[in-house]
DNA sequence: TACAAGATTGTCT
DNA sequence: GACAATCTTGTAG
């Protein structure tokens, strides 16, 4: 069988694919442009296993695509205000996702400042990320294989060091360890 | 039907 | 360092 690293890497547990996503290319191509960023900050959420997770007490209208097929994108709208995305993993139902917190700019530099309307910190956050990208509701279901957003093999951490920590932003399950940084 | 809380960000002091 | 903006979900009456 063919070794796509894409479905090698989406084969693993929700936390091996939040570490290994680290180094990767995410691309954009909404409109005519084409934004890409290197991953480098992301955490787990283990569906109804994680208290903290949107899929713990089971499945709404919102969070439905994260109980689907493995490589689906899942986007929320966070605070009524922003967009967050998640790249889903594991068994479809398990409701295993991986936040995608923050990047560094690597592609169409301009259109992200352009979105953000700043020049600086364009990727550091999830909400900022989807802003930089384009992405929006309009997202949520779609396959990372096929576009507009996708998931491509990136350069690489570059030989920096990977952080454990808690996860941000949240107020149940802190003692857990699942946020996932490159150092530097 | 009403209300509180949330995986955030930007602005003001 | 503190607070407002704004929408979806879950719980209570």
């Amino acid at each position: 069988m063919t070794r796509d690293p894409l479905e090698a890497l989406l084969s693993g547990s929700v936390w091996e694919v939040a570490e290994g996503l680290l180094g990767w290319t995410l691309e954009s191509t909404v409109g005519d442009a084409i934004t890409a960023v290197t991953i480098t900050e992301t955490e787990a959420y283990a569906g109804e296993l994680d208290p903290a997770s949107h899929a713990f007490r089971g499945r709404t209208p919102r969070n439905a695509a994260m109980f689907g097929s493995p490589g689906t994108l899942y986007v929320y709208r966070s605070y009524g205000i922003h967009w967050c995305m998640n790249v889903v993993v594991g068994e479809p139902g398990l409701a295993h996702a991986v936040l995608l917190r923050g990047g560094e700019p690597q592609q169409g530099v301009t259109v992200m400042e352009e979105r953000r309307g700043r020049a600086t910190d364009l990727t550091n956050g999830p909400g900022k990320l989807c802003q930089a990208l384009a992405v929006t509701g309009d997202h949520d279901g779609l396959d990372l294989r096929a576009g507009p957003i996708r998931l491509v093999r990136g350069p690489g951490i570059g030989g920096r060091t990977v952080q454990r920590t808690a996860r941000i932003g949240i107020s149940k399950a802190t003692e857990r360890l699942w946020r996932y940084v490159v150092v530097g």
